[in-house]
DNA sequence: CCTCGGGTATGACGCGCGTCATACGAAACG
DNA sequence: CGTTTCGTATGACGCGCGTCATACCCGAGG
């Protein structure tokens, strides 16, 4: 059925288990090794994580490390494999996944910057999670060893990281305390709030939020179900509180959202 | 409302703010200090993360950590408070607490050995939620600054730390993916069975876990109410499923309980 | 052409559980 | 002693939402 499809066709495999290596081979086959390094390079640069560090860290860096492409769908990893490198994302959207015994749970979404699974290799544990791409993304993998070697060496570098983790820890806390008791009405408002603040930009139609996410994953980020996240949405819509467009959703009124976000809170 | 009921009798304050300065008034009243040190010096040989430390380091933390003592229901901190010093558990329990919009959830447990709070010592935040002691405890409240530089001289301590991490993050992300969709019956079950793992003793009777919860605590600890926990664990009491004693829960058949916790898990 | 699968949408049904009310025993306090 | 407070316990009510069923749109593929 088509699940190692070689590419290309608006056709897609959901597998991923080759990502890595058919990437490798479309990579190569475009005959340019100087692409690999270019990219590399830029992205080394650019990123927040490896600023800072001196040109000869980059070089090492760059020769260690390679760069995987995800189309929409694909997993980078799943649940229970073998954390072997730190994975940084360089273009495109992550979600990480866990499955719980009734349905999945998308734990956090994560962008161009973010370091994903880093707890997991530094600890050396399998992954906790799956991740899968939700864009098509482009990601730098640095194997454990040298992770561990840029970690020893530049403090900052370790700082940045436990930074991250810290973060990660207290939306887990958060959102853990959030979904408690509250309403689905009132987690979605809550989610959709977060995303305007993380990634939306003002327009004059009103805040845009450049983000393809389908109903089921909406429910899956807030813990309920496709149908009770449909009933939500398409009432916000008719409502004109949130308009789900092409790929990305707008929020007309920040305000009008948080009123249905807090309209409960006191009751509690 | 007596919140800042000063004083010594068997009326307690659950204002913390003034926690150390109390404590150490306490200490001084006995007019014994070499009777600090030797505590200090006891615990640091008895506590995991501070063994394969040198002698030399030992008396550093010695000469500059304290020892906080702490009554059943005192709150070590509350969520806001500035985060000084590591704090790591000698004796007793202690509960972390986040306040949601609609009640309080307990994120976890903490006991002998556990360090509590230093993803926001480390990160030089505020405490994102608060810790109160469940039984009384003894705490080594170890500065900052010598925090530090303990990471910084020594990897193996460093290591140490950053599991403790690792294992907290697993730990909330498994939560996560558990409260969603699951019955209440099925949450408590599964509570019930890991505490029965981490800190249950097989006894004739069964499996006695030497803990003092009220039904408040149980409901909190699964995100639900006082009458639903109520509810179940009476129901339990009846059945012979878990039995509630004084200070502790006695659990004949583990088997028994988890058969309750799977009951649905094959429905999602 | 028809079929098949995936995302979206809407209605009906029912039950778990949150909410409110009441009650009882024990400890604390005047 | 009476009163208050706290933890525990139990019943009644009702609504949110999970579950099931149906339907529509659209792109893929035979």
């Amino acid at each position: 059925m088509g699940l190692l499809a070689p590419g290309g066709g608006p056709s897609r495999s959901r597998d991923s288990e080759n990502g890595l290596r058919r990437v490798h081979r479309n990579v190569e086959d475009a005959g340019v090794n100087d692409h690999r390094h270019e990219r590399l390079r830029t992205a080394l640069l650019s990123l927040p994580v490896f600023q800072g560090l001196t040109e000869e860290d980059h070089a090492r860096i760059g020769a260690v490390s390679i760069i995987r492409d995800f189309r929409k769908g694909d997993a980078l990893w799943h649940a229970g494999d073998a954390a072997e490198a730190l994975t940084v994302i360089i273009s495109g959207r992550v979600k990480v996944v866990r499955h719980g015994p009734s349905g999945d749970v998308i734990l956090e979404l994560f962008e161009r910057g973010d370091h994903v699974g880093s707890v997991a290799v530094y600890a050396g544990i399998p992954y906790p999670a799956s991740a899968i791409a939700i864009e098509p993304s482009a990601l730098l993998c640095l194997p454990r060893r040298e992770y561990f070697e840029l970690l020893d060496r530049h403090p900052t570098f370790a700082r940045g990281i436990i930074r991250e983790l810290t973060r990660l820890n207290i939306s887990l806390t958060r959102k853990l305390a959030e979904m408690r008791g509250q309403r689905v009405e009132t987690r979605i408002a809550r989610l959709f709030l977060t995303l305007a603040d993380r990634t939306g930009r003002p327009e004059e139609e009103g805040i845009v939020i450049p983000l393809s996410l389908s109903r089921q994953e909406v429910a899956e980020m807030v813990g309920t179900t496709v149908e009770s996240a449909i009933r939500v949405l398409s009432r916000w819509g008719r409502d004109g509180l949130l308009l789900t467009g092409e790929g990305r959703f707008i929020l007309p009124s920040r305000d009008a959202l948080q009123a249905v976000a807090d309209w409960e809170g006191e009751t509690g």
